[in-house]
DNA sequence: GTTACTCGCAACCAAAGGTTGCAGGAGGTA
DNA sequence: TACCTCCTGCAACCTTTGGTTGCGAGTAAC
């Protein structure tokens, strides 16, 4: 079962739109802060928080706190992770997809033979 | 910006762990109705049935009603998007990365050849 | 016709994403 | 030092969503 593979928290970190957006964010500009997040983005400040402390409770970023900025940073082993169970559970499916179409011409082909 | 390539709608249907199992449970016995599904799942018929509605909506299954029952079975085509959409996001993602230590890596080539 | 099973609707609850408002700490500057 | 600015954190509140229970209605089988 794909989503057996899957570790959940992980999912449900990079299930929300916002914080996939908040990591496309990150990556691009190497770093950022709850403030400098919300700038970029169409939700306050206090939503990118509550944002960060989830994606940092999941492991996907980490912060180092710099002066009276709290700094966040992807963590590369752990998006990596992330990345390749999306891929894993899209591979899944699209398995299971092409063996549900094999069985449908099976049956094709055996009922041609038949009739 | 590899969200931008994802239909909203597609993904936060694929995003909730127990309509992912609905999926997996449809793809496995071709077809079930929400009392079917509910006795292989954690959570009650009426649960299923919300959403079966989402995922009806987002065009990832479709019911045939037959006699007293509400058949649902998965689109193919819908399903097999998505998990393209999954595969790109996580490509996106393993991209940023592979090209971040790149440039790490010339940086700290640069140094070298500085110091 | 009665019994059993399925579906759909409505009310209700808890968690999550989002908002506003406010207090506090770290820096820069007169 | 005093002041002003900016970033953070906490608390209250609203709305949506995943989940529940309870009930009424239709369909099938005996």
């Amino acid at each position: 079962m794909s989503t057996a593979l899957v570790d959940d928290d992980l999912w449900s970190a990079i299930g929300d739109p916002t914080r996939r957006r908040m990591l496309d964010l990150l990556l691009a500009d190497g770093a950022g802060t709850a403030t400098t997040l919300s700038r970029q983005l169409p939700v306050t400040r206090q939503a990118v928080a509550k944002h960060l402390g989830v994606l940092d409770r999941a492991g996907l970023v980490r912060a180092t706190p710099d002066g009276r900025e709290k700094r966040y940073r992807v963590d590369d082993h752990r998006l990596e992770r992330a990345a390749a169970q999306l891929a894993s559970v899209g591979a899944e499916w699209d398995a299971r997809l092409q063996r549900i179409k094999r069985i449908a011409e099976a049956i094709q082909t055996t009922r041609s033979e038949d009739g």
